[in-house]
RNA sequence: GCGGGCGUAGUUCAAUGGUAGAACGUCAGCCUUCCAAGCUGAAUAUGCCGGUUCGAUCCCGGUCGCCCGCUCCA
């Protein structure tokens, strides 16, 4: 059946996943709290990625592993980095509305065309192009329309042959270049009539703030909208101290911020949110060679952690989605996940771009700061190359619970969370059968010792398939239950989560138990133990 | 930002121009030797602001939030 994502939102909340943030005022759009369960969660993809990453990072196409640093910058920088970084001017996108149809477009996407000949007509004053009684004088097109396209829009609006046409002598202007005037007489891609477009609007994604207690121009700041600017200011921080040498990462995670137009789809786009980044520095001729690791350990990591079905897909880039950083070199490849609210399409996790040395240029070029990179052993002098593998650490937490969201209608509680047992904010319930002492006794004793290595419960309250059923709402693998046989031989049954097949193991193997069921989630553990 | 729909307990729903009810969940207690059993009890809701009205959860306006579509997503 279908995921529906009311459901899913629900049990988020019910459980204590995920909250609306400001709940008790009415929310805020676009932002939204971790709950108890729901931090476990993401810290544990979190710290997974890191492990994976930093700790112990995979093994390179030579065969020794690779070198990640890791990285915690400030989200505040100083506010030249990201007119550097193209965020300032890039982030900006004027929009122009069609008050008639409703339409939204971006003003550097709509050219206008303007005929010379309908110009000097209605200069004149002796004849003019009129649509439902008003002058027409320019129209406005898509920034891809074909020839035939536009001819056939002036047919239907009825502009006579001749009048205005594509020759050449049709001057193309671009929408920002027009007075608030000209907008009585220009006409939108799907108007009927002149005057509907509105004067393009500036939309700026970034938050601002000011760095001080008084608000002025002076100490505008910005909240970072993405956290890899961090990295690659320090890039020369890390390189003087860290005595790492190309090729080499540098990794981070942390909140990011960008004023979404309309958040949208639970966490999916909100306008805060985390991201797991790594920059891996290496020579411009090796890029490809990079690429094709990162995307394939990147995969693997996904898998690893429990998307391994067909709602992973990998998907590369067109050319006319390209970011400001990518339009040069291999461009990026997505990997995506088939959410319920996207389904039978697919939604970004993570995006692998080839960002060539934009951001290192840039930034010398505006601070004035030497960010090249001297080969100690060619003694070649180059600007490092990028590849980065950028994951949403909130989407990734939303693909997980979206995931792992399995309904069984046969169980009690209807639906269970089919974590990894890595991921799953609890490892394990630990439940006396009866709440008499002779099973509270060895259970809390049993659940003090696990505790120092796992997050675990320990459940006295209620009867057992109350306590089952709570646990495999909230994606809990296993249950250990102590029973009247745990006093006489020190066993205990252990309930699996999927199957809710039981089987009794003794107390003493319990840790390693659940230390054997957690391993495989590590991305590269299949190397190391290689 | 535009258009449409919606807003009642933690969740899912009901009802009404005359002071809101259920199920599940939660909590407390009893009972229970393995899957939300049974029994008893308890707490908890008309998003917010304003208007009409003797009286508004219901009608109207605004606002906030959610959902769908469009737009957008550097």
């Amino acid at each position: 059946m279908d995921l529906d994502m009311k459901d899913v939102v629900a049990l988020c909340k019910r459980r204590g996943f995920i909250f609306p943030a400001s709940d008790i005022y009415g929310g805020i759009n676009g932002f939204w709290d971790y709950g108890p369960l729901g931090v476990e969660l993401k810290n544990n993809l979190r710290d997974l990625w890191w492990k994976a990453m930093v700790v112990t990072p995979p093994i390179g196409p030579d065969g020794t592993p690779v070198q990640i640093v890791g990285l915690d910058s400030s989200i505040i920088q100083n506010p030249k980095a990201w007119v550097a970084s193209g965020h300032v001017g890039g982030f900006s996108d004027p929009m122009v509305d069609c008050r008639e149809t409703k339409k939204r477009y971006r003003a550097d996407h709509l050219i206008q065309r303007i005929a010379d000949k309908v110009k000097v007509l209605a200069d004149i004053g002796s004849e003019e192009i009129k649509i439902k009684g008003k002058v027409a004088k320019a129209f406005a097109f898509p920034i891809d329309a074909t020839n035939e396209e536009m001819d056939r829009r002036l047919k239907k609006l009825g502009v006579k042959k001749g009048w205005i046409s594509h020759d050449g002598t049709m001057p193309e202007l671009a929408f920002a270049d027009f007075s608030k005037q000209d907008l009585e007489t220009l006409v939108g891609p799907d108007a009927s009539e002149p005057g509907t477009l509105t004067e393009p609007k500036e939309f700026n994604l970034m938050f601002e703030s000011h760095a001080g207690p008084v608000q002025s121009d002076d100490n505008k700041v910005y909240l970072r909208p993405e956290t890899a600017q961090g990295i690659f200011l320090n890039f020369k921080n890390v390189l003087d101290s860290s005595r790492v040498r190309m090729p080499f990462g540098i990794a981070q995670i942390g909140k990011a911020f960008r004023n979404e137009v309309n958040p949208r789809n639970f966490i999916f786009r909100s306008r805060e949110f985390e991201q797991m980044e790594m920059e891996w520095f290496c020579h411009p001729d090796e890029v490809e060679k990079w690429r094709d690791f990162w995307f394939e350990e990147r995969t693997k990591f996904w898998r690893a952690v429990g998307l391994a079905s067909d709602n992973l897909q990998m998907r590369k880039h067109g050319d006319d989605e390209l970011s400001h950083y990518a339009k040069e070199g291999l461009g990026t490849s997505d990997i995506e996940y088939k959410f319920p609210f996207t389904a039978p399409d697919f939604g970004e996790l993570e995006g692998i771009a080839h960002r060539c040395d934009f951001d290192l240029t840039a930034h010398q070029e505006h601070s004035g700061q030497k960010l090249e990179y001297m080969d100690p052993v060619t003694q070649e002098k180059y600007m490092p190359h990028v590849i980065e593998p950028a994951a949403g650490l909130t989407r990734g937490a939303l693909a997980l619970i979206c995931e792992a969201y399995t309904v069984d209608e046969s169980r009690p509680s209807g639906v269970y969370l089919n974590f990894h047992p890595a991921l799953a904010p609890k490892k394990a319930a630990i439940l006396p059968l009866s709440a008499k002492e002779e099973h509270v006794g060895p259970a809390t004793k049993l659940y003090l010792a696990l505790r120092e290595e796992f997050a675990v419960d320990l459940d006295i309250k209620q009867n057992i398939g109350k306590r089952y059923a709570r646990q495999d709402e909230i994606g809990t693998p296993y249950c250990f239950t102590i029973d009247n046989d745990t006093i006489e031989d020190g066993t205990v049954t252990v309930r699996d989560r999927n199957t809710m097949a039981q089987e009794r193991i003794s107390m003493d193997k319990v840790a390693e138990y659940l230390r054997e069921k957690m391993k495989p989630a590590g991305a590269n553990q299949e190397k190391e133990a290689a």
